[in-house]
DNA sequence: CAAGACTATCCGTTATCCGGATACGTTGTC
DNA sequence: GACAACGTATCCGGATAACGGATAGTCTTG
């Protein structure tokens, strides 16, 4: 009755969060593991718990298959339980249903990997992934970027709102190659030309060999759910011919999703920053 | 005061966890939903848990964003975090990453769908699924089906240790199609088959109208590790010749990984079960 | 429009969790 | 080979945070 404790924040940062203490914990934990995995020591330094805690918590979700870890090092990484659990995301996963069709349809493209590819807190989750023939990303689930690299990235950090992006920009912005751009204001500069030309391009900035081109999905009331990314060789980028063809691949594709979704193009008469 | 509550279950069903009772609690609903996504009251009742704290659980985990819920219908099913930490599992997946190569190259095979199959508990669960041309399952990743239908269920279930399968197969055996087998000892002569001629196959007992052979993968130490499928329309399997091709590239595909694995086929001279 | 079902929140009791300290095992170094 | 350092496992009492019955609010259904 004196001070009711958590029913609102009273400090600002980070989410607030009274009740389920351990369990809040708990998954705090996996995400931690999931990004960063690694020894018992070194997550709870870098995750500030006190070493008992932490190793409760572990020994609790290792038991339980939501974690494995590794018996010679000590490395703890995610379990199989997880992925049982996480792999149902996609199962009741309308938008991906819809755009499976024009996804496999695109796939069949020489020499690229399609993408679908959704937002998640500040990183890019890849939701489909598919070639035609010759492999070019190593791996293709379970591989996060941050979203200020990477054509999808940016996408989808280009719509997404202005304190999000404010925010995000203030954050840490990690340089995976030399080539990645970390300036803020440069990012900035690069979301509105993202958002005015609807696709983003870009080049070895997220691995030396690869470069990528990524258009907005948009739903029914105008909103960016998803984008579509094309993932190529980054000599494939070199040639303006085979990059205009991609790229119209790319645009029709992720349009024909849109459509699929409800969304419809602006205004025919309007004349605004639209299309055409 | 006297006795001490939990130290060893007193019980025995189930597994005894003394410790971080919500932790458990909430990924226990968490893998709930996963497989019946459904109502709140629903959800608490199959689990048997008091309406007061199976709510608190839900809200924390979907204000987290590991659970959602369709606003208009109250359905709660898993939410976009959960895909996000449970993709890395593959990315960390030793296994996987050893038998791409050889799944690449089997699902250049026309009108087959590869794929690599681990088991989770009392289900399959697939790491990794690829089609050449035509898709013939639907979705990939994310729906997991019991162990006792399907070749890969069979072959995973064939390879378990004796005290597992005599413990599933007195639990409850869902009948998937009407062709799916659900006596006990139909299953066991059949697992015996299996274990006998190293490959499984089975037809319409998971889909109408689907058809599926699948094959052990054994790791260095001869234990079973994963099972590769190849899943072909029921048609496909008619054809006597076209199965004898398929289970020829199966065999080999499955070989192909365990050998990668540091698996050694038995000393050809000794005959005995034992290797060496 | 009322009945019913589902959902949200409150509150006192009590069981559960936190974290300092301690003991054990393993790796690396002199 | 022995010591040191690091990482890991476990114990235990005090204090906090969770449980769940009950109640009130909201949405669907007849």
């Amino acid at each position: 009755m004196t001070s009711r404790p958590g029913i609102t924040a009273p400090g600002d940062e980070g989410a607030g969060q009274a009740p389920l203490k351990g369990v809040n914990r708990a998954l705090l934990v996996l995400e931690h593991i999931a990004s960063h995995p690694g020894r018992a020591t070194a997550i709870a330094e870098a995750m500030g718990l006190s070493w008992a805690t932490l190793h409760r918590t572990l020994r609790q979700l290792e038991q339980g298959g939501f974690l494995q870890r590794d018996p010679d090092t000590g490395h703890y990484s995610i379990g199989r339980r997880m992925w049982f659990i996480g792999a149902t995301y996609l199962a009741s996963h309308n938008i991906l249903e819809v755009a499976l069709q024009y996804l496999r349809a695109a796939s069949r493209t020489r020499g690229i990997t399609v993408q679908l590819v959704e937002k998640s807190d500040r990183q890019t989750v890849v939701l489909f992934s598919s070639h035609s023939d010759d492999e070019i990303t190593k791996a293709t689930y379970g591989y996060h970027f941050p979203l200020h690299a990477g054509s999808k990235g940016q996408v989808l950090l280009a719509y997404s709102d202005e304190a999000f992006i404010d925010a995000y920009l203030e954050g840490e912005l990690e340089r995976l190659t030399p080539l990645s751009e970390t300036d803020p204001e440069a990012l900035r500069s690069r979301l509105r030309t993202i958002r005015e030309q609807r696709y983003a391009i870009t080049v070895a900035d997220v691995q030396m060999f690869t470069a990528s081109m990524a258009a907005p999905v948009f739903n029914r009331k105008g909103e960016v759910v998803a984008c579509v990314c094309f993932v190529i060789r980054k000599s494939g980028m070199m040639n303006d011919k085979r990059r205009d063809e991609l790229l119209d691949r790319l645009l029709e594709t992720a349009q024909s999703i849109s459509l699929a979704l409800g969304w419809r193009p602006e205004a025919p008469g309007a004349s605004g920053p639209a299309s055409r």
